[in-house]
DNA sequence: CGCCTATTTGATCTGATTCAAACAATGTGG
DNA sequence: CCACATTGTTTGAATCAGATCAAATAGGCG
């Protein structure tokens, strides 16, 4: 069942109880399999859904003058790229797979008819877009404040623990799909100079990535080469097992 | 009436209905004056209370390795820095004065209480911190993506337009006591490098900038320069009045 | 008046970009 | 199943936007 991505993110971010994830299990959701590198929605779209990731990973873009690409984020397992929306009506900025992708859809009325009835369930709903915009403030400091060493050092543990807090890790490697021309548009790094700070993290054995797979050779080394504290992230504790 | 702001600046991003508003002022509020440049929360602090600007300008900012600094946000009239601390307990960040502020308080049990009674208050307030998290956004693709001179437009006319959107506003003149370093430090660039920026935007009679206060010589060009487009910032149309 | 911070100017340096091109991997259509 | 196209990774060389260093000037305040 698709949702149970949704809830189980959800779950993560705060406590829901029976009765809401039973509401939020009858939800109509309309599934869709999507290829990689197709917008979802679109920057100046006046979406009437939302949608969440049920598999593979999204990413959230602005196009700058010059049609230079910011990301302004990636999606994971259970992560809805786009729930702002149920209360921003024009959206600022675009949702693309990076990957191909399953993607869930509720109808905006329906999620927000639920918020209205059961305070706990907007509550959680809103911390998920508080966690975003943490997010976005770390990402604004590196992209301001640290080197491209750090800035990739930084962005590797954010996604390792991501992908560890909904299950997607099998020890210290992850599936790593996003490529270096994307983690450049993510940090405001040129291709050529992420490909050559990539190559120093495995030249100091700080990471191994190949294939589409991230593994973390020395996770503390990596924590401090990126200036990296989980804090901002607001994942409990017990969904972490990295030492 | 202190919160008259608060209601004001929530007035500006939804509806409220009269008995909303009535049980917002209702709201115990505890007010403070404060001095130029001192923190009013810290990050690592878990507030009990959530704080909005009644007089003066805050900001928001992270510190990265070797203390350097990254402003994440600047607050008017009216705005709330943290009222994200009501749902993410531990704050990722410090708010402080850049000028002498008067500054008021509402202790989160109350604001939650509200909101689980009144579900509109709830929506109005989720809105502030979704348009903050648009703002952040177009401050990563500035910081990421847009030349020193690009960055620097772009922030006087989104302030421009904050400030006119909660009457600041005289004409083309608004009150701007950021500083050079304070720029800066919210834009990814050396001190130095802002000072040569903004004499070129001068040079060009884009703008005039002195003793605290920022002419609008050109708003067409400075839009342009800047990259700018006020879509982001969720801002009313009947609020506002630039050409 | 003296201290502190903000603004300004000049000179030098560097992290990162841009340009160019080879190579590898993956996918596609005939 | 192979030729071809497309995208991602890698390497080298030249260049530049912006940082850093240094210092003078100016403004605000106790």
């Amino acid at each position: 069942m698709p949702v149970t991505a949704f809830i189980a993110r959800l779950e993560s971010i705060g406590r829901l109880s029976e009765e809401e994830m039973h509401a939020i299990k009858q939800l109509p959701v309309h599934v869709m399999s999507i290829k990689a590198d197709q917008d979802i929605v679109r920057q100046g779209d006046r979406p009437t859904r939302a949608c969440f990731v049920v598999d593979g990973v999204t990413c959230a873009y602005k196009l700058a003058a010059d049609s230079r690409r910011q990301i302004v984020g990636f999606h994971l397992l259970g992560d809805a790229p786009d729930l702002l929306s149920i209360h921003l009506p024009l959206l600022d900025m675009s949702i693309a797979t990076l990957t191909p992708c399953t993607i869930g859809f509720i109808q905006h009325v329906h999620i927000r008819e639920l918020c209205n009835r059961m305070p706990g369930v907007a509550t959680v709903m809103w911390r998920h877009t508080l966690i975003d915009a943490a997010i976005f403030r770390e990402w604004m400091t590196s992209i301001g404040q640290r080197t491209a060493r750090t800035r990739i050092s930084h962005l590797l543990c954010e996604i390792f623990l991501r992908s560890q807090a909904v299950g997607l890790a099998r020890g210290m490697k992850i599936p790593f799909p996003i490529t270096q021309p994307e983690i450049g548009d993510a940090l405001g790094i040129s291709t050529v100079h992420v490909n050559r700070s990539v190559q120093y993290l495995r030249r100091k054995r700080l990471i191994l990535l190949v294939d589409g797979t991230l593994e973390i050779l020395d996770w503390a080394a990596l924590q401090r080469a990126g200036d990296f504290s989980a804090d901002y992230l607001n994942i409990s504790s017990e969904l972490l097992y990295a030492d």
